[in-house]
DNA sequence: AAATATTTTTAGGCTTGTCTAAAAATAAAA
DNA sequence: TTTTATTTTTAGACAAGCCTAAAAATATTT
């Protein structure tokens, strides 16, 4: 039935095509692709007549891309597996939130539904990931969750991080440094409406956040 | 140092040249690995070639082929990764010992030392794989270990199951059947001449061993 | 030792996934 | 709207891994 081919390269090219579309299905263009992958547009225009050719994704010349049924299912698969081994890698085998990206990226391309309906049983069937985001299930499903963006905090608010939207060790280790791994509770104390800084507490102590972290940063509030 | 590139294929071709080495180190003929690898010998020679051009392997045109230092190191760590995983998937997740080859053959290739050194330390540092092979150190180093074939019991001799020469799902499963799990004890209550058929004693019921079983299983004599 | 058989290597091709340079299409600016 | 700039595609190459068919080397028979 479904037992065509993929490579590991085409899986890739999948997974960066819906990451993009994420944002904005309007953005899927050849030179974004190829920045995503980090090949040339040349590469990717290559890749994307394969992939037509599987009917994993509606390709139009100069047009940009989009997946397909099949190609959504591939792509949410991989989102799916690399997810599970991210929580694996850290709750088992005790790595931390910053240092799991680069294994899970080998492990997400493993084939084999059992084992991948295995480990999910193994690790207690998460929702979420070491870094807040949805693991979609066995069919494809999203769980919707509503989380807010950290710099819609008003001053007084309370919030417990939900999520970040930079995955980058740089950021993920300096949040760790701040106390703030997911499921830590801040109150936003005060913002400078100058620079969109934020005074926080976080437990005991306070801090103060960039612009740029508290853009990062999504969180439930309280 | 040691961070040359080696693809999944060049790693495959180390292990095949290991296992037909460790039975006969002059039998990594051509034609041998190339039937172990499922190719042509032109296909094994030609990556015989790539290999020696990397330091991998030491080559003799129509000479036959041996591991160079580097290639050995790469192949015991593959063959350590391989087997860890096995123990992982068949402790932790659950798989039965004949379904396990499949997923690990995939999972050798993982790269990340702290990963492989995490898992062993995840699963208890077990010294033997589910099938009973040794899983060498992160130093290379090999445990030897005494264990005899099961056609050299004599009768009225008893034995526990160490390990299987065979690692065929259809071997696994009949010894499955059998109540022939790693740890098992039987005794040998009589060997026909004839065909080297044994009778066997296994916990509270008799079975018969062809000679094709009897040749296949280790045991350790009690 | 010469003839025959077997094994191994070479030669030439194919696919995947990449590249650079040039051409073509689309978008933006004058 | 015509020119200029940007984006995308095409053309031609290359390495890795595989193939088949033919040639060369080694081993076996007679």
């Amino acid at each position: 039935m479904n037992a065509l081919l993929i490579t590991s390269a085409e899986e890739n090219y999948l997974k960066a095509i819906f990451k993009i579309a994420e944002k904005d299905p309007g953005a899927v263009l050849t030179n974004a692709l190829a920045a995503e992958m980090g090949t040339s547009a040349a590469s990717a225009t290559d890749m994307l007549k394969r992939l037509s050719d599987k009917k994993l994704v509606v390709y139009e010349k100069y047009r940009g891309v989009k997946l397909s049924e099949a190609g959504n299912r591939i792509a949410t698969n991989l989102i799916r597996k690399h997810r599970l081994w991210e929580v694996f890698l850290v709750d088992k085998l005790g790595f931390a939130w910053d240092e799991v990206h680069d294994f899970a990226e080998q492990l997400e391309h493993i084939q084999g539904e059992q084992l991948t309906e295995r480990l999910d049983d193994f690790i207690g069937n998460p929702r979420f990931d070491p870094h807040g985001d949805p693991i979609p299930d066995a069919q494809g499903k999203w769980l919707r969750r509503t989380q807010t963006r950290f710099l819609t905090l008003a001053s007084g608010q309370r919030g417990i991080i939900t999520g970040v939207d930079d995955h980058s060790p740089g950021f993920l280790q300096y949040l760790g440094e701040l106390g703030l791994g997911l499921g830590a509770e801040l109150e936003l104390l005060e913002r400078t409406a100058y620079d969109q800084s934020s005074k926080v507490r976080i437990g005991a102590h306070h801090a103060v956040l960039s612009e740029k972290v508290g853009q990062n940063l999504f969180v439930r509030i309280l």
